[in-house]
DNA sequence: ACAATAGTGTCTGTCAGACATTATATG
DNA sequence: CATATAATGTCTGACAGACACTATTGT
């Protein structure tokens, strides 16, 4: 497919901005567990629309500096938490004449997980160049009840039902853990985004099995009896299981 | 969330055509089976850039039509096909600086599954405003050697791997069936898409067990024993069975 | 020794795979 | 009645759920 001569000249008397295009934005659902309670990263906005609303991160595609949309997910992503290779997921693509105010416009949701340990020292990040916004975590429960910006209570709806979803059949939440971590400590975390109780004895046979954890060797001394730590595998946690956990 | 007066200020001097937002195209990956073959609906560019080439069938967001990106998809499937409510879904976005001459990109990716009886009166519909641009079906082998203009190959791919995928644990396929059907010829549809051989008992028992589909009461005679014929109950052919079929 | 948490043994139930068997048309 | 295709019977195996049981620590 070499471009004709013909070609050549159309692209050189093609003015992008003759069009207009719907306004673009990438946004961010990101998720953490701290203190036992999932939680999601929001901004306070500083800018017109929705001024002071609490909202998703995001912000435009920079066309300088992402040569793909997934770079510029990562680019929010670190400007926002400071993490650099989390677990990240394109969830869905939004657009709609009445979602923003400006007019006629896309969102492309993307949903991160981040070690709740590494992410401890937030909040205050934001070494972005965004007029350093506020950003905090709220429990994922507070959040749905909170008054958040344009439809973000919808795409926050979105990204946590895909969360729970591939969490019935994949490792993912390994992507929530520290470097070292106890099993009891993994099923507790599937248990706070499943909202259940899971089945010991099947939880650690079906990770087990699946080859995406490996003991490191060392102990965790408590009260009691001491558990066996684990680490992620170089399997992915993207790992999909043979069968979905069945919920009550 | 009321809009503030500062906010009215704003907005009133907000015009987005100061901003050059990425071009925004929904393309969609039309998929039928058509004499024992998984076809995908194709189009011949009439237009710069890549004039003359096969793609995928697609086109911008009508701000004046559009109320949703899913009605832009919607509308794009109506003017290729003249079909109105097939199984519709989206696949995924992708964008980047180098997928169109015209400068920074971002195409929104879905596919489609329509009747392979509904539509064999086809090619030739081409409702839509375009200046009729030539649309025919391909099968996917043929279409995945043949070559497509911008990244529509790695669109095909994407669109088909999701097809592949969730045949294994859907009942999808039942969106490419007609009203009746025999369950060989569903099982068949299955086997093209996935490309092996299925147990026809298990098969049974699954699609039976579902509930996805019941017998119309009719029967199709041919050349030896007649076949019941089965029609999709209203249960979603998205159903979603509790284990995957395991390929070999 | 006891309490509390870590970790195992093992039985059951569900559902997919395999494949032999029976059923019912046409020529 | 031969043959091809439709449809069923039934055994096996993988893996999740249930739950009782054993193991190991601190106090």
């Amino acid at each position: 497919m070499v471009a004709s001569r013909a070609e050549q000249q159309f692209l050189k008397s093609y003015d992008r901005r003759e069009f207009v295009a719907p306004l673009t934005t990438v946004d961010m659902a990101i998720f953490s567990v701290i203190a036992g309670q999932l939680s999601v990263l929001l901004v306070t906005r500083s800018n017109f629309p929705a001024n002071g609303c609490l909202a998703l991160p995001g912000g435009f595609v920079d066309e300088a500096k992402d040569a793909t949309l997934l770079e510029t997910a990562h680019r929010k992503l670190t400007e926002k938490t400071g993490i650099e290779s989390p677990y990240l997921e394109q969830v869905e693509t939004i657009g709609g004449a009445s979602r923003d105010p400006r007019g006629w416009s896309i969102t492309v949701l993307h949903f991160a997980l981040v070690d709740h340990l590494a992410v401890q020292s937030l909040p205050g990040v934001s070494t972005g160049s965004e007029p350093s916004e506020l950003t905090e975590w709220m429990s994922v429960d507070d959040a749905l009840r909170a008054d958040l910006a344009f439809d973000h209570h919808d795409l926050l709806n979105a990204a946590l039902g895909r969360l729970r979803s591939k969490t019935r059949y994949t490792a993912l939440p390994l992507a929530l853990m520290p470097e070292e971590f106890t099993l009891t400590e993994l099923q507790t975390v599937y248990e706070i985004i499943l909202n259940t109780t899971l089945e010991k004895k099947a939880f650690r046979r079906r990770l087990l099995a699946a080859g995406v954890i490996e003991e490191s060797g060392n102990v965790q001394y408590g009260v009691h009896r001491p558990a066996a730590l684990f680490r992620r595998t170089n399997v992915s946690p993207g790992h999909t299981f043979p069968r979905s956990l069945e919920l009550p």
